[in-house]
DNA sequence: CAAACAATTTGACTTAAATCAACTATTTAC
DNA sequence: GTAAATAGTTGATTTAAGTCAAATTGTTTG
């Protein structure tokens, strides 16, 4: 794995529709700036924000344990985040998809708890904290804009706690894809049809089941005819019976 | 259940040592503002906090899908927070401590994503978010605050989904009691007896575990003596070997 | 204080997912 | 293009925790 410089160069991502775009212009800015700041606001972040070449399948963002500085803002491409367990293991905390950021748990003292690793070549937007600290001084719906993004971070955990307290391998399963599938809704991409970007030991390690259990669980649900599975594109052909399934049996 | 009335009263505490307690005396600022906040600022939060009549156990605080308008803190006793799953059954999210602040999942859409309850008879300070926020654009360092307690909550919770993930039932209980052991040193209490504010069935529903086996993890954990358990009073006898057990056998 | 109720413990049995193992498919590297 | 490594699938077996059931203890309440 090889480790980051830092992110600070000025040069553009290469993925071709994302060019030089500015906060302004990118297509994502409804997600990851979802509130109506004026557009002279807009500029004001767009300022701040550095653009780095794009981070290679594999490569970290950051680690834990380093010095917090910066939240990042995904803006094509896929990672995930991970924090080492006591007893050595890596634990996937959560899968980050375009427009949505990652980093804020640095902030409660000063370094972040997880790492965060490429999925898949990604962009990325680096936000210094500071920064983003100062202009929402000054800017309120800014400062609000953050906190109800921290607290969305917050809810959206509180999900995955319930999940993962309460369920049976294909009601988790199940959760996942209609999590991405959401996700992709806000992008205005397919609900009904996506490539995964993590590997079934990604999934089994965040939902806390064996590669096994992951392996037979989307057989089943492909024999069922509810999915289409194709390696790691996925078509939901039966979307409200995998709602039903995710709601667990019980 | 009884619905509480707007916590808008200016009674004090029941609690006989923290009567009519303002932030600046409050014997737990240390947790619930720990940033170094000047005296004077202190006094300006203080002068927005609402302190209401205790909580009685049962008491609702908040419930799901109500309005968002106020974060709380915990001043006594002890609280749960559950959110309704799709299928019904109420899941546990969490337990708050003196000193701990409970709500910031409403603001992410402006509702209460979680119910909160009372453990026990519970005094509760009130602040309303409004409020907070104004100040917060004058006080950089209240703003800071903000941030460094919703992000802590991020990590608290991605401990949690860790636990839930990987570990099995004897783990996640031994992670429990050290949580708790280690919240109650924050607090300069025993890190090694103490008693339990929630219920068995409480335990079982926020770890993933049922009842039965939350009861036998116990008793097991009480014939290796590594704990004492009396009813709801635990005292653990090998801080280390809980530890270990935390940490999973793997 | 006793009846009614709620919470907890303990035991017997079942089951969903883990483990162990072998095999197949897909990348990556030379 | 083939070897090596990595990722994914499938099957047989084990096991930790769930389920069902009953007994026990603790808590309310009239």
């Amino acid at each position: 794995m090889i480790h980051p410089q830092h992110l600070a160069e000025k040069s553009d991502t290469h993925c071709p529709h994302d060019k030089k775009v500015s906060c302004g212009d990118c297509r994502l800015n409804t997600i990851c700036l979802p509130i109506s700041l004026h557009i002279e606001d807009i500029d004001r972040v767009n300022q701040i924000i550095q653009r780095s070449k794009p981070l290679q399948k594999g490569e970290y963002l950051f680690r834990a344990n380093e010095a917090f500085s910066s939240v990042y803002a995904v803006r094509s491409g896929a990672v995930k985040s991970l924090t080492i367990s006591q007893n050595g293991n890596e634990q996937v905390t959560g899968f980050y998809l375009p427009g949505e950021l990652v980093g804020m748990d640095g902030l409660a003292d000063n370094y972040y708890t997880n790492s965060v690793i490429a999925l898949e070549t990604a962009s990325i937007c680096e936000i210094p904290f500071n920064r983003l600290e100062e202009l929402s001084l000054k800017v309120p719906s800014l400062q609000r804009h953050i906190f109800q993004l921290m607290s969305r971070e917050i809810t959206q955990e509180q999900q995955v706690i319930a999940l993962l307290s309460k369920s049976n391998a294909e009601a988790r399963i199940a959760s996942l894809l209609l999590s991405i599938s959401g996700r992709n809704s806000r992008r205005n991409l397919s609900t009904n049809k996506f490539l995964l970007p993590m590997s079934r030991t990604d999934i089994g390690n965040f939902l806390g089941l064996t590669i096994e259990t992951v392996s037979r669980v989307l057989t089943r649900l492909k024999k069922s005819n509810m999915l289409t599975v194709d390696k790691k594109e996925i078509t939901i052909n039966d979307m409200s019976a995998l709602q039903q399934l995710a709601k667990g049996t019980e």
